[in-house]
DNA sequence: CTGAAAGCGCTTACAG
DNA sequence: CTGAAAGCGCTTACAG
């Protein structure tokens, strides 16, 4: 491959002139010069080295986002929106699938940290884990320290998301709406307490219930995984239980699928005896049969937000913390409970 | 951050001394010298700085695979494959969803030329457009020219995908199977006859017939996106035709998806009046009601060996290529034609 | 077993 | 407007 070397002495001039017309910086160079430079370049098939570049600015135009996993909607739709806010400036996104396993986060930062990049994005919750969050917290302070930016866009063991949603609000909106259905016995899939955004969301369901002044009923409340199979062994829970219920509403929408699957396998119709819903919104969750009522997160709004934040930290900038807003989305899985008084202005939309 | 020269410092070592510890090659160090560096690195928190090491290389242990769209379960299947492969080699993995606009896929490949990543890995097919192509090659004859791998995962204009499925026999044997039925009047939906693995699948549909002795209905053979608006909009156009139809097969899951909320919409019985059948077999196949008869392929997988490809063409050795074993899955969407004699031993699965 | 030195491909003060 | 030179942080022959 050529380098700027090669370019600047077939067009006979230095490689400080070649690197000016070929970075396109501002500084001035005779035409006529430009010109040959840029004819070798063509010649050649010159293209930069960034590897190079980036060794003198210790930095390279690439962003990594820590995702729990890329093949999940919630994380793709993000990663295509910091994608999206990237692509124009230049830079390129690192995914990194974690599965939420420390060893794996652990590694992944201290690679995105070897490899310089601008910026690291944490796209999912951080986990309750005192190891792994200590030595992530070194590298996030060496990746700041060289200049680079960080950004989370959940709730982690440092504090709140710098641009997030406010999923206490999001859960106790939800909880609402199902309580102005018409429906007292709520259960919650609450999904893994070692995640704060799980955390976040159970106050949040708490809050709403308070809010609607229904007393909460603890065995109503289960701790799952973030998965469909949380949410088909969860249906097992309750449906076994004494705890009666009409309706479920879950975490996240992986856990209403599983919910809603299983429901069907065991008879259970929904909305007519159970209503379902979701959170976050992401793709599949109108596709199901029934279609899922859930929260709306602006998930692809949320990476671009957390690219563009990242930019303006890079830049110096001093940033307030950013929460988007979140929007309950009544779909055909929520409906009145069994018997309950069909009130005008009220039901599924 | 910590350079090696401060490691090697602080250790009282040359930088020497101290890159052959931390890089941990096979070169003799006597044990105290090499716990001495040790120490001074822990002690400086140093990382090592992957630019460098990349620039001395020319190479850098990142992979950037080249997809239609991150947020396609089709291709966060295939990337989280690649990832899987990658990740125990200390291999990163850059993600660029080009949208197939020519432009896009243009200046990524340029981009990650010019970062010198080790490897870049097509996983979508190919566009038939001449100026596009003639650019990508260059910088693919460039990526290889500096020693790095390039690998295909469907067809392209260079020809076979190097690491595949057969898509022509995929579709064909699904034909097979919905003949078997006791279908003869087969739709097809082709998907854009401007991707080369949309013509393989189109002519997979056309053995399957010839195959099946079932004579091709061109009024049954619609050009159309690749996603679900191309399925509902087809099906509309279906419907308003004159040629007779009881089954339409898909060149992949999204028409198909697409197809089955229109046929929903307008009050179509699936598999009652109509068979539905994609391609592909993405994770959402499964959870649609009915739930969506498909051809699987191994994307996973599919990503992971195109990775261990990549790393195998780096390595040095003369590599076959590869075909991957799809299967057809039926489930729910498909069943044996209006008034059909049910035969014993066939049907839905 | 250890170290001095060259060099990967750039950019950027600095001098003219 | 142009160029000579230093230096980013590594690794690796080469010499001892």
């Amino acid at each position: 491959m050529a380098s700027i070397t090669e370019v600047a002495r077939l067009a006979g001039v230095s490689t400080a002139t070649a690197s000016r017309v070929v970075t396109s910086v501002d500084y001035p160079v005779s035409p006529q010069t430009r010109a040959r430079v840029l004819e070798a370049a063509r010649a050649l098939d010159y293209v930069p080295n960034a590897l190079a570049r980036g060794l003198l600015k210790s930095r390279i135009p690439v962003v990594g986002v820590i995702v729990h996993d890329i093949t999940d909607p919630y994380f793709s739709e993000v990663v295509r929106g910091v994608e999206d806010a990237a692509t124009p400036g230049g830079y390129l996104v690192i995914t990194c699938s974690s599965d939420r396993k420390p060893e794996r986060e652990r590694s992944y930062v201290r690679l995105l940290r070897s490899m310089r990049t601008a910026a690291v994005i944490f796209a999912g919750s951080g986990l309750d884990d005192p190891d792994l969050n200590d030595e992530v917290s070194r590298h996030v302070v060496g990746i700041r320290d060289n200049g680079g930016a960080v950004v989370h866009l959940s709730p982690h063991a440092g504090g709140q998301a710098e641009v997030g949603v406010d999923n206490v609000a999001g859960i106790a909106s939800m909880v609402e709406a199902v309580a102005a259905l018409g429906h007292r016995d709520i259960a919650y899939l609450a999904g893994p307490t070692s995640l704060y955004v799980a955390r976040a969301r159970l106050a949040g369901f708490r809050r709403g219930l308070a809010d609607a002044g229904i007393a909460a009923d603890q065995r109503n409340v289960l701790h799952t995984s973030f998965d469909r199979q949380g949410g088909a062994l969860a249906v097992d829970l309750l449906l076994a239980g004494d705890a009666p219920f009409t309706a479920i509403l879950c975490a996240n929408d992986l856990l209403a699928l599983g919910a809603l699957a299983r429901l069907a396998e065991r008879g259970v119709s929904v909305p007519g005896q159970v209503s379902v819903a979701g959170f976050d919104d992401i793709s599949v969750a109108a596709l199901t049969a029934p279609a899922l009522s859930t929260v709306r997160l602006p998930l692809r709004e949320l990476g671009r937000r957390g690219f563009e934040h990242a930019i303006g930290l890079l830049d110096g900038n001093e940033l307030a913390r950013e929460v988007l807003p979140s929007e309950v989305v009544l779909r055909d899985s929520t409906a009145p409970p069994p018997g309950a008084p069909i009130k005008p202005g009220k039901g599924t939309v």
